[in-house]
RNA sequence: CGCGGGGUGGAGCAGCUUGGUAGCUCGACUGGCUCAUAACCAGUAGGUCAUCGGUUCAAAUCCGGUCCCCGCAA
């Protein structure tokens, strides 16, 4: 194989990244060494967490580089290593001219959504938001914009009904590790031309905030709140507040589905039909699945509601 | 030492302020009713109240230490 002979270094830092790395890695594929986003504080012990893609080049004893970053010490750095080769999945940091000079080939990025469409950060949570029924992964080569390079392969997926986001990364990472190696191997042997984006039907997505979680009840239909779940599932979450004794208690919810009947409850308001507990919104009912009153576990909406009966009938904010 | 909530039968909660027989709903089990049931009726089992120590005639409850879970903030 001719990517035998390249010098490739890899930059990623979630778990979309992680596996992409992990694929190519149990390929055969050699990697220099990996740039990833430094070690952040996380949680109530602030600890120091490790990127996933930090740990798994830790596992296979890859070298490891971490900046804040980029300036003018991981430029001389990179240029250092003289890779012919850099591939980017989820970086999070923005790659100056500089970098994108280096390697012979190029960056070659991979990127979660079918471009143009959801250039940015957050691909994935974008699809599931709005709602989409396809998406899937493109490999561009980087230039100074954010997803704005030349494409080099796509390819598309079905986005089922009942997937969230955990399901659908599974699903993108499977895809981008299918056409990754073919992708790289043609370029690499000046096979493949690259295709310029259409900017006019372009959109982008910005990084997702706590704050996005949380429910607009009179703005958001069932649909609406049901697709936020299904992008927000494992971060930030969906929220709502529930009022007890005048303080407005943070309650995070998950749904099961969503009906499009409309019952005679008001926005936001809680009730049962049929051993299920519902929720109204301004066109069709939400099914509840689990809800965490803030400082509680998260339990089912039968065990919440058997313990705290007085759920029932209220009105959600 | 960032702020805060919590640990009570198998599950979810109440009781704690003002110490004195541990309670509710659900589940489990047994029996009954029923063509039948996730429904209904009757009954049974199941908890050293996270843990260690202190105060007290007496601690789930008050005081202190420890462990664990969670929300916020970063």
């Amino acid at each position: 194989m001719l990517l035998d002979s390249k010098k490739i270094v890899f930059m990623g830092t979630p778990r979309f990244a992680s596996e992409i790395l992990l694929n190519l890695l149990e390929e055969g594929i050699k990697i220099d060494c990996v740039f990833t986003q430094p070690d952040k504080a996380i949680g109530r012990k602030s600890k120091l967490l490790a990127s996933p893609v930090k740990e798994i080049a830790k596992k296979q004893g890859i070298e490891v580089i971490q900046y804040e970053k980029l300036n003018a010490t991981a430029i001389n750095l990179l240029r250092s290593k003289q890779p012919d080769l850099i591939i980017v999945a989820a970086y999070g940091i923005i790659l100056p001219k500089e970098i994108l000079d280096i390697p012979l080939f190029g960056c070659i990025n991979v990127h979660a959504s079918v471009l143009p469409e959801f250039r940015g950060s957050s691909p994935i949570h974008n699809a599931l938001k709005n709602g989409r029924g396809k998406t899937g992964v493109s490999i561009m080569l980087m230039d100074e914009g954010v997803d704005t390079g030349k494409i080099f392969s796509q390819k598309s997926i079905v986005i089922p009904r009942d997937i969230t986001y955990l399901g659908l990364e599974d699903e993108l990472i499977k895809i981008s590790n299918q056409l990754l190696i073919p992708t790289l191997e043609k370029i690499v042997k000046k096979e493949l031309t690259s295709t310029p984006q259409n900017n006019e039907q372009s959109s982008s997505t910005r990084m997702i905030r706590k704050e996005d979680g949380k429910i607009l009840w009179q703005n958001q239909n069932a649909e609406d709140i049901f697709n936020l779940y299904r992008a927000f599932n494992v971060w930030p979450k969906v929220c709502a507040f529930w009022k007890q004794a005048d303080l407005d208690k943070r309650v995070t919810l998950t749904f099961k589905d969503y009906d499009s009947k409309n019952y005679s409850m008001e926005v936001g308001q809680v009730f049962e039909r049929d051993k299920e507990v519902l929720i109204q919104t301004i066109q069709g009912a939400l099914l509840l699945k689990t809800v965490q009153l803030e400082g509680k576990n998260e339990i089912s909406a039968k065990d919440f509601v058997n313990g705290r009966p007085t759920f029932i009938k209220t009105i959600l904010k």
